[in-house]
DNA sequence: ATGTAC
């Protein structure tokens, strides 16, 4: 067990585990919180899990927990590790099961007040438009070659499509594709099940949200990102469905072995890893990049289903739907960052935890180069959402990243057992927030008890410096699998 | 998160 006096204060937000908390620890970890995140943080395996990540070989800085963290499957969600390239590691658990899980945002100029009356359509055209539920029901079905070829480009093959505006490609999160991504080291069983699921939404925590721009803290970048005080937006929050998650599972089993073969080291199985240039490693990497590339289009596939029910709704609005930003809060990428005052090339590991990179960036639109990466942080349903942005200043913090969400505090079975899915929705509509869900235990397992504040924890990382508020959103319509 | 069990 991990307590407060294990941690040290570096300052009011951030904490140290030094090294010498566990002989095989090879670098310290990193807690972004206040006093009472911190203690939240202590209440499950996050911090021993952030702890057994830090004994992992070939790791650079440290090891840094965001404040919405809370444990998962070996790494902790709300995680960031940085390993040394070329000789660290990869671990597809410190990924996640939902490669290139993100969040896109797009922006409309329709006034809420004017759009009230029409919301409870909205909600339904968008339940009826975006395919939801667990499986594979209403998606847009793939040949096999038109598989591979849309894991190649991603976002990319959306836009030949005609499923995506120009400008969608370049306010997303590298574009909407990476490079190098390797379909041939996907198994058949993950084609076969993502084949039939491009443009679904799924299950879990994964949501439609329109929400109103509530209150704008950052004028100039509001007005850059398209965000109008009153305004409705939509946030997408989708990842790779079966097809990265098969993929994890693939690689998880594969790995077993190649820890054996290269005689590494584990706290945890849940841990397994690769050295990163091994060719175990760079096949998990293909294949990472292959199911990323599949999350970037499934969630352009959903913002052209959102502009079609806006269209249904609003009619053809003069001033369309735009894109703010789509990021990705599971995935591991090749980058370089200055780590304790040395330039080093490392793989950051991001579980639950986004990219936020300052201004100056030449890997984001012209308009965002001159403020930064936009960071969107989506709440708990019910609660307030956040657009940040990254900074400059948390390249030496937390490898460039902040936070995802709210962080769950409640356990999903504990939550589907002590909350009641048609009250909670019945609660949600009395507060003015259209509710559309395919399951209500599944809605129950959503509750916003079940999360942290999420207000707490976006003070939290503008304290410490890792992105700065832009605007805050407060949710009129939810729509859940 | 997930054809929530190959």
């Amino acid at each position: 067990m991990i307590t407060k006096q294990d941690c040290q204060q570096i300052n009011d937000y951030i904490w140290e585990i030094p090294t010498g908390f566990k002989e095989q620890m090879n670098v310290p970890v990193w807690i972004f919180a206040d006093e009472e995140l911190l203690e939240e943080a202590l209440k499950d395996l996050s911090v021993t899990q952030a702890v057994n990540v830090a004994c992992l070989p070939g790791l650079a800085g440290h090891v840094a927990i965001m404040p919405d963290v809370h444990q998962g499957y070996g790494m902790p969600i709300g995680g960031v590790m940085a390993a040394k390239v070329p000789d660290g590691i990869i671990s597809p658990g410190a990924v996640g099961y939902d490669i290139n899980c993100g969040v896109r945002v797009l922006a409309s100029q329709i006034d809420y007040n004017s759009a009230k009356p029409y919301l409870s359509d909205l909600a339904t055209s968008l339940y009826r438009n975006c395919p939801s539920g667990v499986g594979e029901k209403g998606s847009i079905p793939l040949s096999a070659d038109e598989l591979d070829k849309m894991c190649r480009q991603g976002a990319k093959w959306a836009l030949e499509q005609g499923y995506a505006e120009a400008e969608d490609l370049s306010r997303t999160e590298e574009f909407g594709c990476l490079e190098g991504a390797d379909p041939g080291s996907v198994s058949k069983r993950a084609k076969d099940r993502g084949r039939g699921q491009l443009g679904t939404l799924g299950a879990g925590n994964h949501f439609l949200e329109v929400d109103v721009v509530e209150e704008i803290f950052d004028p100039q970048a509001a007005e850059i990102m398209g965000l109008y005080q009153g305004c409705l937006v939509i946030q997408i929050h989708c990842g790779s469905r079966g097809f990265g998650h098969q993929i994890c599972t693939d690689y998880v089993q594969d790995f077993q072995l190649a820890v054996i073969n290269y005689g590494i080291q584990l706290p945890d199985r849940e841990l397994v890893c690769a050295p990163i240039n091994s060719k175990e490693g760079q096949a998990y990497l293909g294949a990472m990049k292959a199911a990323a590339n599949f999350a970037f289009a499934n969630r352009q596939a959903l913002a052209y289903h959102a502009r079609r029910s806006f269209a249904e709704v609003f009619g053809s609005p003069e001033k369309p739907l735009r894109q703010v930003y789509d990021i990705a809060h599971n995935m591991a990428k090749i980058e370089t960052h200055k780590i304790n005052g040395e330039e080093m090339t490392v793989c950051v590991h991001r579980k639950g935890a986004t990219r936020a990179f300052g201004p100056g960036f030449e890997g984001l639109a012209p308009e965002y180069q001159k403020i930064g990466q936009p960071v969107l942080v989506p709440g708990s349903m019910g609660t307030e959402s956040w657009i940040l942005l990254g900074t400059k200043a948390n390249d030496e913090l937390s490898f460039g990243s902040s936070c995802h969400g709210a962080g769950r505090v409640m356990s999903r079975s504990k939550a589907k057992k002590e909350i009641r899915g048609d009250r909670l929705r019945k609660d949600l509509e009395k507060e003015g927030i259209n509710v559309r869900a395919g399951s209500m235990p599944g809605l129950a397992e959503e509750a916003p008890k079940a999360y942290k504040d999420v207000n707490r924890v976006v003070e939290t990382v503008s304290h410490a410096g890792i992105a700065q508020k832009v605007a805050r959103l407060r949710p009129v319509a939810v729509v859940k699998g």
